[in-house]
DNA sequence: CCTTGTGAAATAGTTCACAGCA
DNA sequence: TGCTGTGAACTATTTCACAAGG
């Protein structure tokens, strides 16, 4: 593992951890760069020179033991181990991010669920308690949360997310169409289904 | 617009059209790169030579007419119109999708919406029904569908996305936590919180 | 002055191509 | 033979730095 490792480079790791979890639940046992590539559309070289940055996972000749790369992945990526992760507002949006099944089987806990309206906003929560907003410094406080989930309105959003940093809360997932500022020890990913729809009509307004 | 224009520039520019909007709202007439740069966290010089792809907008010594700039975006991103989506899968996260009220103000309308089970997911849909997927390819072969969104499990998106593309449509939001696999003329993109939530954990695990 | 637009320079990222090993 | 790991070559993207215009 020797020099700097590119930003691109880490965000394509899950997508080949996602690959080989489900080629693990298949039961294949080894796997070449070319099927990898093959699986995911890019290209075997990439896969290997990838990989390359953190270590000689492969065997010459035969490929990657479809186990081991797995849990190679896993512990580059910090997945042996789960995450605390708060959820900061909760109308339609954030209801459907706390009760979606895909979290928890990748190690990520939402340990609470915050709201400017606590008691509107419970109903349709199945198990998880909508706790005020105001409670958000004296938690964080109490306890280290490792991510921070922002699914309030674009008005709120920059101040929750202000918030949260506050908290030590230095990760955060925002799904508020914000460009958040952030201080550079923070990381923020955006999720934002209409700045990719925008994105894709520039090509539907040319090609067709 | 003379040469090719790189696909990480189309993207930013849904980022700085959305910015403008909000400065448009907020009366601002005139802005220069350096402030959008520092309002997104961009170098100035990123944005002045993203926009001069597509031509020169600004004035010397001044900066831009944000008027002018938000519709020139809206012009080459094909915004000035409205363009139609199909939403299929109804479960929790395609009823979020259905009725989060970002789409319609930027031109995008959800048109019909599908689930394998159409009654059972009809509860809890404001206004829009849902049709059973077997009308999927009658559908599309008697209207043009632009963009078709796929929220079903991962087990069921890649035949989703077959069917979708068979019957014309070539832009392809993806909610399913798979690797879609589309020829060349489809743009697929992918929305998948796990995958980014995995990207942070890795500087997690070292920073803190 | 101030700020754009843009070639040129610098960086970053991808792909090639092959030595080396099973 | 088949496939990895990796420098080197190539391509893409960002940033610099400055002429030119208001």
């Amino acid at each position: 593992m020797p020099l700097e490792i590119p930003e691109v480079v880490i965000d394509r790791l899950p997508v080949y951890f996602r690959l080989l979890s489900g080629l693990q639940s298949r039961g294949v046992g080894v796997v070449s760069s070319q099927e990898l590539g093959d699986a995911l559309g890019v290209t075997p070289a990439q896969i290997r020179k990838d990989l390359s940055y953190f270590g000689r996972f492969g065997k010459q000749g035969r490929g990657y033991s479809v186990d081991r790369l797995a849990e190679e992945l896993r512990l580059i990526l910090g997945l042996d181990r789960r995450w605390k992760v708060v959820l900061v507002g909760v109308g339609r949006l954030g209801r459907a991010i706390a009760s979606y099944r895909g979290f928890d089987p990748q190690g990520f806990d939402i340990v609470a669920t915050y709201d400017v309206n606590p008691e509107a906003q419970s109903a349709g929560m199945d198990d998880l308690e909508v706790r005020d907003i105001s409670r958000l410094e004296e938690d964080l406080a109490a306890q280290q949360i490792d991510i921070g989930i922002v699914a309030v309105p674009a008005g709120e959003a920059q101040a929750v997310i202000d918030r949260l940093i506050a908290g030590g809360v230095n990760s955060i997932l925002n799904y508020a169409p914000i460009a958040a500022q952030v201080p550079p020890h923070v990381q923020v990913r955006q999720i934002d289904p209409v700045l990719a729809l925008q994105g894709m009509t520039y090509h539907l307004r040319r090609r067709g």
